[in-house]
DNA sequence: AAATGGACCAACCGCATTATG
DNA sequence: GCATAATGCGGTTGGTCCATT
């Protein structure tokens, strides 16, 4: 593909931005947008290509950008997004608003990157360093279990990632927000505007369907983010119900024309439970059934041993809790492997192992935990 | 006081992807 | 459908600051 011409003029400065510079950039901005940043820098008077007049604004000079300290909350997000989606830095952006891709990978590699390490993690994997040459410990399972929901949960939070983008995209196109606005809004105005999540792939509405034994989970379906769920149809009808507490928001995806296969390839969407369609609608594609293993469908099997040792089967959390190594207590919100009386209390004694284990269970307790699971808490009834 | 080394982070580079004519 | 421009993204570099020797 061909590169982008600007780079290759000479004559352009390079370097640090001067503040006259950024002022020159501010103003610019504030009275025009930025249109096509390629033609910005001539006409707002800097010898800068628009490539680097971009990433000055972006990085920098956005008014929205939150500068300073990360806050354990932040890094704990860092973390724990690291875990499930690697280096996609402007995946994880989306989750911190404030902060921009470039600051928290510059982040990542100053501070948390070694942290992890000194805590006995490969910061590449988030697995213990010593069961890289095959102690077999527990960690390590759970570890290859929870590998399995990162890989749906990474391809969700890209899909958000994308979503997010369109929207900007969108807004930019539709002149929203016009510079003025990008300078003037208050917090006060900001805050008056409720959040807007962006939309999202929710593979939790898929498990309510794994939950409900409607739905398997084929082996490769586990193995790809990208393959489907696939659909028994079994003629029951299965009845979700939401918790007092938790309100499950109107389905916020785009309608789409799902199609539900049977065994035989027939279609069966009118079969299911019109709960069950909901929740499927507009998130994913389901099509024909391939046989359930209970090698891969690790999902399905921490679900069913909930629901054999309790009649009412529980809700997502149980089922996640039926992973956790060792459940140490209360969740521990601090930072991974920072001690709490709490973990210090139930025997968290400060080995390289202990320590690796209060990781895994503050990445799992944090998993459930996450408002983003939460907003899909269902109970099962009547199996 | 000078040299050295590490931490930090803004900015750059170049490839990938998307938009446009 | 193709070529090119524009933008997005992740890896890397280089300058600055500060602590240590």
């Amino acid at each position: 593909m061909v590169r982008s011409p600007c780079c290759e003029k000479g004559g352009l400065k390079k370097g640090p931005w001067t503040p006259e510079e950024d002022q020159k950039l501010l103003a610019y901005l504030k009275e025009h947008g930025h249109g096509s940043w390629q033609a910005l820098p001539a006409k707002a008077g800097l010898q800068r290509c628009g490539k680097s007049c971009r990433l000055r604004w972006t990085n920098y000079l956005r008014p929205d950008i939150k500068r300073g300290k990360f806050s354990l909350q932040e890094e704990n997000c860092i973390i724990r997004l690291h875990a499930l989606i690697g280096n996609k830095w402007s995946a994880i952006a989306t989750h911190l608003p404030q902060r921009t891709d470039n600051e928290i990978k510059n982040y990542w590699n100053t501070h948390l990157k070694k942290r992890l390490d000194k805590m006995g993690i490969d910061p590449g994997t988030h697995k213990p360093k010593v069961d890289a040459f095959g102690s077999g410990s527990g960690v390590l399972k759970d570890a290859a279990h929870l590998s399995h929901m990162a890989q749906w949960e990474s391809a969700r939070l890209e899909a958000e990632a994308r979503m997010v983008r369109e929207s900007k995209l969108a807004s930019n196109q539709l002149g929203f927000p016009s510079p003025h606005q990008l300078f003037t809004t208050t917090t006060a105005a900001a805050a008056a505007v409720p959040p807007v999540r962006p939309k999202c792939l929710d593979v939790l509405k898929a498990w309510q369907g794994i939950v409900s034994g409607k739905f398997f989970v084929s082996s490769d379906s586990l193995e790809s983010p990208t393959s489907t769920l696939n659909f028994s149809a079994v003629n029951s009808v299965v009845e979700f119900h939401q918790q007092s507490s938790v309100a499950i928001p109107p389905p916020q995806f785009p309608v789409c024309n799902i199609t539900c296969k049977g065994e035989m390839g027939e279609d069966v969407s009118n079969q299911m439970a019109p709960q069950v369609k909901e929740a499927l609608d507009g998130s994913i594609s389901v099509h024909g059934m391939s046989a359930y293993t209970t090698e891969n469908a690790w999902a399905l099997d921490s679900f069913e041993a909930a629901a054999n040792e309790n009649a009412s089967i529980g809700n997502i959390a149980e089922g996640l809790s039926a992973i956790v190594p060792y459940n140490c207590g209360e969740q521990n919100a601090s930072m991974p492997g920072e001690k709490t009386a709490t973990s210090e209390s139930c025997g968290g004694g400060g080995n390289l192992e202990d320590l690796q284990g209060d990781y895994w269970n503050s990445l799992l307790l944090n998993l459930v935990d996450d408002p983003l699971l939460q907003s899909v808490m269902i109970t099962y009834q009547g199996k």
